[in-house]
RNA sequence: GGAGUAGUACUCAAGAGGCUGAAGAGGCGCCCCUGCUAAGGGUGUAGGUCGGGCAACCGGCGCGAGAGUUCGAAUCUCUCCUACUCCGCCA
């Protein structure tokens, strides 16, 4: 969400960032919120009039009434009696005007950074930059599942019968890699001087619609039957809302925090989810990365954080990419983002495997987070990213580090986690 | 899950229908004293948010959240949330 003031005062500004983001649609939004707000103001004046009208005679009839003049004060009683309507009128008004810009101004997208390309799509993301060589064995790479099969480490069958499609067990040593990965991952941040945290995994409707809009909820969460509760899809979902509504004193900025949580997604979009493997699932682990910084930090965090990304990969021998988000294909909260994607020797293409974004103060504006300083009270920067999922990790280093006879090399990073095991083989 | 008590600004706290946007204190600012610190004495000040104004300032809202009663609510009523104590249940 973005300042109305930037509406009041640069429409053209606003508009120009939202043909940036060929969401011509919403041009008239801009003219829309203008007027609005105009009339909303001329209303609250109104009203504001009228209820300090009525609190200097409410306190007269006090005054009245204490002086014992009755007559008068039932007469002045009325009279606020009668006026009275009309404040229920325009505060009704007032309140309506308010929805009207709000459901407004959460469609308005937030402006872009100057530096993100201008593209329709994902089609248009740039790519940034290579880390690792993406070499392509001379034997064939099988397709993931395959592979977690033959070392008795996957059983979607049962999980089928258990909870449906879309959710798995991970059996053995390739259980316990998805959690050296994740343990590893925890421990990289925290050397990195963020602090681990476990959220809640649940979190109710108020900072659900807080960090994501109506119909991404109804796309994305798990509900919980009887109760004011979602299971989170990140717990970037947690973690943020742990700050809703607070003003965060400026001498504990930046606040760089890690935390682990399992996702529940529906999945119910455009790709829905996969048949065969775990690429996308209803159910993974995340460590995540959050951090909430004074404006004028939040490119340094942004560029620390995407690298932290790519370095983790690169300690567990997985060839990565980075790849600036285009302007068409940037979420609407989002002032710059771009994603690391893995090496898939298999695809001999690249796939996502995390996603680091800076909110600029749109997140913040919208769940209220303020912090305080000298300069008065502001709203922080918010930015986050994808330390490690799980499933999508586990694809990445095993096809990455598939041999010929079927076995799967553990990097070294990982082998402390792994209780020593240097090499995953079949059955 | 049951029963009781409570929630007032950065913190503690007074407050029980109009004279309270909120006494008092801590804190904070300045001055004095003491070699530094701790402590002490004096003195001063603010409060959040929205709207209007170049500004000084003016007005609305605001006492956990929401709704209600009333001309008028921190104060009365209802619902919810949170914390504490007791009971029950349980990794």
């Amino acid at each position: 969400m973005i300042d109305i003031k930037l509406i009041r005062e640069n429409p053209e500004l606003v508009k120009e960032n939202i043909r940036k983001k060929f969401q011509d649609h919403k041009l008239p939004l801009v003219d829309e919120v203008k007027d609005l707000d105009y009339k909303f103001r001329i209303v609250k004046q109104e009203g504001d009039d009228l209820r300090a009208l009525k609190n200097t005679k409410s306190d007269m009839i006090g005054k009245l009434m204490r002086d014992g003049n009755k007559d008068e004060a039932m007469r002045i009683k009325n009279e606020v009696s009668n006026f009275n309507h009309k404040i229920d009128e325009l505060t009704k008004e007032e309140e309506s005007l308010q929805q009207e810009i709000k459901k407004r101004m959460m469609l308005i997208p937030n402006i872009i950074d100057a530096s993100v390309p201008i593209g329709k799509d994902d089609s248009e993301n740039v790519e940034i930059k290579k880390y690792g060589e993406p070499s392509v064995p001379d034997y064939e790479i099988p397709y993931h599942a395959d592979i977690i099969e033959s070392l008795n480490g996957l059983d979607k069958v049962s999980a089928g019968r258990t909870s449906g499609n879309g959710f798995y067990y991970l059996m053995g040593d390739i259980a316990r890699l998805s959690s050296a990965m994740l343990a590893y991952a925890r421990d990289f941040m925290i050397d990195k001087g963020f602090t681990y945290c476990i959220p809640p995994f649940m979190i109710r409707s108020d900072v659900v619609t807080g960090v994501m809009s109506f119909e991404e909820m109804d796309a994305m969460m798990y509900k919980i039957e009887g109760e004011d509760l979602y299971l989170i899809g990140t717990s970037e979902h947690s973690m943020i809302g742990k700050f809703k509504d607070q003003i965060i004193k400026e001498s504990d900025l930046p606040i760089t925090l890690t935390s682990y949580s399992p996702c529940f997604r529906k999945e119910v979009g455009a790709h829905g989810i996969e048949e065969r493997g775990i690429y996308r699932v209803h159910q993974f682990e995340k460590q995540e990365m959050i951090v909430l910084c004074k404006p004028e930090e939040a490119f340094k965090w942004y560029d620390k954080m995407w690298s932290y990304t790519v370095e983790l990969f690169r300690n567990m021998d997985i060839p990565v990419r980075t790849l600036e988000c285009c302007s068409g294909d940037l979420a609407d909260l989002k002032v710059k983002s771009c994603d690391v994607e893995a090496w898939s020797p298999r695809r001999k293409d690249y796939f996502e495997v995390g996603s680091c974004s800076t909110l600029g103060d749109a997140q913040a504006r919208r769940l209220g987070i303020r912090s305080k300083g000298d300069n008065g009270t502001y709203y922080v920067s918010t930015l986050n990213n994808t330390v490690l999922a799980s499933t999508r990790a586990l694809i990445a280093l095993i096809e990455n580090n598939y041999n010929s006879d079927g076995s799967i090399n553990v990097p070294v990073s990982l082998q402390p986690y792994m209780g020593g095991i240097k090499v995953i083989k079949p059955k």
